[in-house]
DNA sequence: AATGCTTGTTGACTTTTGTCAATAAATTTT
DNA sequence: AAAATTTATTGACAAAAGTCAACAAGCATT
């Protein structure tokens, strides 16, 4: 329980500024909310399972990806901090499209979707909280479709660098590329060409 | 007035989908919402203002680009029925990096920012109502970034195909060949491959 | 510390896509 | 309807990225 109230205080943060929790909000959240740790390696979330917790990420790192073909494609990079779910598997509970995978040991907090309608149904207020960080990942999704969208492979690469730079030692170099969109290879002469510059 | 109850039809039934509206509500909308005509080829948002309304487009097909370099990119398709935003900007009143245009003659129901948080205010859970829109929204923009990592550019085509078939004959191809990330001569050479086979 | 396994780098080559240019087709404007 | 403008197609070539393969480097594990 106290380190539930430890490992929460920077989701509870997050909430307060967009608008206080009542004191009987946050200790629904205390209640509901299951810390568990996950080691390197491990998978949270299979495709193909439901995603039936959302996860907020107290410490480490996490990446979803997905497969094409035989090849494995990198979507999403998510940090400490981070409020973690597959999208469209836990917004309308149906078989999840992609797995998600710790890239370090880590610390989440996990919330069954159940707990989080019975959130919302005894105080409707939290609708507010989740619409704006809703919007504010919307956002941020945009911004990596851009990325995608840009010329070359250097140009990919230094968005990463803008915006994951903090984490470039902490993730696989070839799972950096799939969530580029280029082949490791590309990325690695890449890197080693910009770094000439 | 009662054009705009005609023509806000499909949105309450939207609405109405996710929870019933109070009468009390729609009669809120009716009042706030404006419709307009917007003549094909006419910009609604240019990049750099603030985007100080959403439309809901009751009938037209409307495009969003942005500019890299000296090119153009389109970054959404919208249709009928779509709530229309500059993400970004809208969230957070901050000036707009993309354009939004008409690629066809369209009546749009505008709503403004202002207008919006005094709907925010007055009925609350409303921002239920349009955190399940913006999780819909978010989902279709997974998708969207999915398509733009697929391999080839036939790949992508045939992502269109699924998903945007009903306009295809709307929109010209070269805003078709920036949403999906090719040359617009890679475009035309694509279909042409894939309409002998 | 040594072994084995995974990941990253580099080279040679292939494939795909981009670019430039010319022409054809379609749209818009007058 | 004709002229003008824009858009789409096609060809030739260049550039970028992908693929395959060999080797090096980095990590785990024992």
């Amino acid at each position: 329980m106290e380190t539930n109230i430890v490992l929460l205080a920077p989701l509870f943060e997050i909430l307060n500024d967009i608008q206080p929790l009542s004191e009987k909000l946050k200790l629904l959240f205390i209640k509901h909310f299951k810390i568990e740790e996950v080691k390197k390696g491990k998978v949270l979330l299979f495709e193909k399972d439901i995603c039936k917790s959302l996860w907020f990420l107290c410490d480490g790192l996490l990446r979803s990806y997905h497969n094409i073909g035989d090849k494995e494609i990198t979507s999403r990079i998510m940090y400490t901090g981070h409020i973690v779910i597959s999208a469209g598997s836990f917004f309308t509970q149906t078989p999840a499209t992609e797995s998600i995978e710790a890239l370090a040991d880590c610390v989440v907090a996990k919330l069954s979707f159940n707990d989080l309608q019975d959130i919302y149904k005894r105080f409707p207020e939290f609708n507010y909280h989740t619409r704006l960080i809703t919007e504010q990942y919307f956002y941020k999704q945009e911004q990596r479709l851009y990325m995608l969208r840009k010329h070359d492979a250097a140009a990919k690469y230094n968005f990463f660098l803008e915006n994951y730079a903090e984490y470039l030692k902490d993730i696989p170099q070839k799972y950096i590329a799939s969530f580029l969109n280029v082949a490791p290879e590309t990325l690695s002469r890449t890197r080693s060409k910009l770094g000439k510059s």
